[in-house]
DNA sequence: AAGATGACTAGGT
DNA sequence: GACCTAGCCATCT
């Protein structure tokens, strides 16, 4: 297991209930900004692993990334269980639902 | 080594 | 907003 696999891991099973992150965010939170297909990756290696929020993992415009209807209808249902807000059939309200790794505020 | 693939992202038109 | 292009990097063949 690569740090960064690790890394991705630990970033996506700290994603709260109800918020979101983007690929890139997690690839900068595990040490890369530019490893969002690394991120692409580990979910694929991860595919069998039950018990990470991979659903709360979404592309930069807060769309559901995943192909096939199954799949996105899938990962919506858990979303929306959540509690996170949609702006579109397969769209998170990133204004609200993004989490940077921290509930510090910005507004300054 | 080279080519193709992938749940991506940013910039230009 | 939709479409295309360039960049990114690990993995598989």
């Amino acid at each position: 297991m690569q740090p960064f696999t690790a890394q991705v891991v630990e970033v996506i099973k700290a994603i709260p209930a109800g918020k979101v992150m983007t690929y890139g965010q997690v690839a900068a939170a595990a040490g890369s900004s530019r490893a969002a297909r690394r991120v692409v990756w580990v979910l694929h290696s991860l595919s069998e692993a039950h018990g990470l929020p991979w659903h709360r993992v979404v592309n930069a415009k807060g769309e559901i990334a995943l192909p096939g209807d199954e799949a996105r209808f899938t990962q919506r249902a858990l979303l929306e269980e959540e509690g996170v807000l949609f702006d579109g059939d397969y769209r998170v309200d990133l204004v609200q639902c993004r989490w940077d790794g921290g509930d510090r505020e910005k507004d300054g």
